[in-house]
DNA sequence: ACAGACAATGAGAACGTTTCCAGAATTCAC
DNA sequence: GTGAATTCTGGAAACGTTCTCATTGTCTGT
């Protein structure tokens, strides 16, 4: 492998010299910077970034972490993310966590020894652990969707609680007051989101049913399906349907297609977060959409921001939703 | 930041005990070991990666290439490949590429400082520098679903061609003659499933026509839309389609579906790739599953294989496909 | 012509680890 | 008991960079 000597003796200028050109700094002659220049390219030299990270003792490197399964909607703010992080000089490097309490932990121990600038977490993290390691090592961190409870992180988040609201009215508005409640598990923003729906019926004036309510047991479509077809076989009656996900939504359209209910007409839905695929299923799914590019695009600012060494209280954001009527929720008739 | 040093101290051993028990080696005694241990413990220690990279001489990190914005195919072999690279002890960086040769060119030069010991490619690479520097580097190297022309690297595919020819067989034998084909740009795939689709009507008899045939811009459903939109436009009478992709063959459903086309009343739809949205789109899609995996599973599986130092002609693998009949696709009447 | 400022350059320390080597301590075989 | 083998241990070199510092050389203003 070909090290940075090679190149000086290559080019007959000291290490220091090299060392500048490729920094791009300044006090080097145009002659000696067109040989190293000359030299680099003629090998194909690339300098070796272990030893570049150790003596700066910083990494240069930003990490984005996710679910190792993610979602449809984690996917769009991964890309946002991904390509607003291109454009200004940090690596990025991605970390899969699988959400359990083992994948999170495995997840950190890959972190550390990482030793990254910054990080930006796209899912909400329960490890308490993380939150310690990052606090204790001053990492400026971003937290997109979600905020800390007792975690004084800069967030980007939408107001969760209202969106779920408006959505629900929108099916009250339409004459329904039997309404089924497709959540799930373990995050912060499902149960937010049933917070949301139980302000609607409250407002409505609609007791709220614990029958009508089914926990999906993943944010899949699969899940959205199983939880569909369990809530149907309690056999409360139902005129509409507000799942917390789009992809929950969209498997609870199959669940109603297989037993013969069409959509919107037996059963209006609406669903949450509007995936690319929303504007695609037959019918059109009806939900709340998530401002996904800018959501990405904030978090890298707002990192930017961090590094760039501004201080305070940390921003915690919250970007507005809109509701967006398709196809699959209808007047009750 | 906590050094090896910063340990030994601690312990009251010296430097090279802390770094054998760190690397679980013997010729440690069990009462060094525990204090060792104990030290890290306290501290919360963990080794710098890049200090420890640099004098080893490999970074123990295996890479992995995938488009940035990646289909959903891709997203589930990159699930697979995920998961069973967390197996075994090698760190795993994964590389985003924008589709396009800046991008390429990008991402190789992200992936030279990165000195990987092994890569998985996960989408065919057009840029050749690519591919001139793991063969100059003698990286291990396994390609994910395309093999390269004149690039004898491990991979793993599937005979993209007969798959696509059993597609269309498929809707020959439907009694289907006007069989139109929504294609793609650049990849080796796309030209291949093009033959495949040749070779049925051939096979059948029917007249190969261009006019029945057009590429979407992107291999989005968005891009199957438009692809479709233009193919009708052109008025030329078909009663069935091939989408190379089911992502494009859902865009295609769904502009069949905004010009009052019914699926598959009015028209047969195949698609190709049988991901998790096909079984759950409406109506179901009637596609080719790879056995996406398993693909993970092999390429990983080959990777491990190569570094650990097996030699030989490197294999290239072809798993089998399975035509998959689900509601999209009806007998021609 | 001379001091002072500043640009260009290279020598060498430092970063945190692994690994080679040699010495000390212990065990083993006779 | 003796010598040989083996286990344990620490010192120090090496890895490929960056960065500080000192030295040399070239201007500039008087």
């Amino acid at each position: 492998m070909v090290s940075i000597k090679d190149i000086a003796k290559l080019a007959d200028v000291s290490v220091s010299t090299v060392s500048r050109v490729l920094n791009d700094q300044e006090h080097v002659s145009i002659e000696k910077r067109t040989r190293v220049l000359r030299a680099i390219k003629q090998t194909g030299y690339v300098p070796n970034r272990a030893a570049r990270d150790m003596v700066s003792k910083r990494t240069g490197t930003i990490g984005v972490v996710m679910p190792e399964t993610f979602n449809m909607f984690q996917r769009q703010l991964f890309s946002s993310v991904a390509h607003h992080l291109e454009q200004f000089s940090y690596y990025t490097s991605f970390y899969f966590a699988s959400a359990d309490v083992q994948g999170e932990r495995a997840c950190l121990n890959r972190l550390k020894g990482d030793r990254l600038d910054g990080i930006i977490l796209l899912h909400e993290i329960m490890l308490g652990e993380f939150q310690t390691y990052l606090e204790e090592n001053a990492i400026p961190t971003v937290l997109a969707t979600f905020k800390g409870k007792e975690w004084a992180a800069t967030s980007i988040t939408i107001s969760e609680e209202d969106a779920a609201q408006t959505a629900v009215n929108h099916l009250i508005a339409l004459g329904h007051r039997d309404i089924g409640f497709i959540g799930g598990e373990k995050y912060g923003f499902a149960s937010a989101r049933l917070d949301g729906y139980k302000r609607a019926l409250e407002g409505a004036g609609i007791a709220f049913d614990e029958q009508r309510l089914v926990r999906a047991q993943s944010y899949t479509m699969e899940g959205g399906a199983q939880a569909t077809r369990s809530l149907l076989d309690r056999r409360v009656p139902c005129t509409a349907l507000f799942a917390i996900t789009d992809e929950l939504a969209l498997g609870a359209m199959r669940a109603l297609s297989d037993r013969g209910l069409s959509v919107p007409g037996d059963m209006s839905i609406v669903g949450f977060d509007n995936i690319e695929l929303a504007s695609y299923s037959n019918p059109r799914l009806t939900t709340v959409s998530q401002p996904i590019p800018e959501m990405g695009q904030m978090a890298v600012a707002l990192l930017y921001s961090l590094l760039s060494g501004s201080s305070g209280t940390p921003l915690s954001i919250s970007l507005p939703t809109t509701f967006i009527e398709r196809e699959s929720t209808a007047r009750l008739r």
